[in-house]
DNA sequence: ACCTGAACACCGTTCAAGT
DNA sequence: ACCTGAACACCGTTCAAGT
């Protein structure tokens, strides 16, 4: 197992976000990231161990560009400000997002961040047996929702529907009126509203 | 936009499901599948147009093995029977069930499932015009916590905070005796639990 | 310490052809 | 109607070598 190096390496995850950015995660090629960074394909292999490794230093990076922690604020601000951050974030990157969900990587920002919203449910007053449960349930929803956003299941879903009405779908019939939503703005605020009474209920 | 044959796309996607869940999606290639089958790469490409519409076949393959529909039952056995068939589906499937969130393949029994699920909200008294939503909330939910248990983002994260205690997360260290869950099927009915509640304050 | 070149074993897909 | 063979433009990665 050599050791790498890592002059070289926050350059590195800055071009392979760059050609996710803008040709998607389908054109992000060991090949492709060595020709942005002006070098040959195998010099890669002296920064990260293989591509796997470069996409969990790419999850890394993105967990960076969260971390807001602004004390002072109570913790149903300080939760939101965290979900807002996550769901900016996926709207920011939307190919590379979905691997905050694919990839287990554990890093330093994202440890970071699962510390301040145990805090915000410490001072919410939920049970300290509670706290990393209640943390997984926010965290998996707000990580879905966002992912679902931008994976289109949310948007393309409902535009399928319209066309095919009728047939052995009673439901959709009879709420026909309601099925176009498009204001995930407000979607999102009304469902983190509705967790937030999970946590404590008002 | 020539016309596919459809005779043999069941077998097809069977030895694509069978591959993906012996060896995993990496391996799941064309190549591999056309071999599996006993036939050449291209001979497939009279099925399906590509790779992707072959994956949204599989999805749609998947979705299949799903639907209960056991009426008679009240609105959260509904409700918890969709969530539970979705998750087993997960552990069943661990390397294809990330592609039910990626892919955005609208499918007949995927639109049922939608179905069945705005039923039994209306059923608890759901308002009309909250149900797309709170439908939305409920799957988000069981999808992500299904795609988090698979990938591993649960476990891996909880195991990996065990190393490095200390340093800057006070959070965790006041939680340190709450950390380690590992039964998720009792984290899962407690999460639902808490979502009925959403639904319907007890 | 850092990088290169050639090579290997793979990919998805097109095109023209065969029965 | 169904399938094949050869080819193209890609992959990630190993190995030996070069400064």
């Amino acid at each position: 197992m050599r050791k790498l190096k890592t002059s070289r390496q926050p350059e590195i995850l800055d071009a392979a976000l760059a050609i996710a950015d803008e040709r998607g995660l389908e054109a992000l090629s060991m090949r492709a990231v060595a020709e942005r960074v002006g070098v040959t394909p195998m010099a890669l292999y002296g920064y990260f161990r293989n591509k796997d490794e470069l996409l969990d230093g790419l999850v890394g990076r993105l967990l960076g560009e969260l971390v807001p922690d602004d004390p002072g604020q109570t913790w149903q601000e300080r939760l939101g400000a965290i979900a807002w951050a996550i769901r900016r974030l996926a709207r920011e990157h939307p190919t590379v997002f979905p691997l905050l969900l694919l990839r287990t990587s554990v890093t330093p920002d994202g440890v970071k961040l699962v510390d301040l919203a145990y805090q915000a449910l410490l001072d919410a007053g939920v049970p300290e047996a509670d706290v990393p449960r209640v943390e997984r349930l926010m965290s998996t929803f707000v990580l879905g929702f966002a992912l679902s956003e931008v994976s289109g299941r949310f948007s393309h879903a409902s535009r399928e529907i319209r066309h095919r009405r009728g047939t052995d779908m009673p439901a959709h019939q009879r709420l026909a009126g309601h099925l176009t939503p498009d204001d995930w703005d407000a979607e999102f605020a009304d469902d983190l509203a509705d967790l937030m009474r999970i946590i404590r209920p008002v």
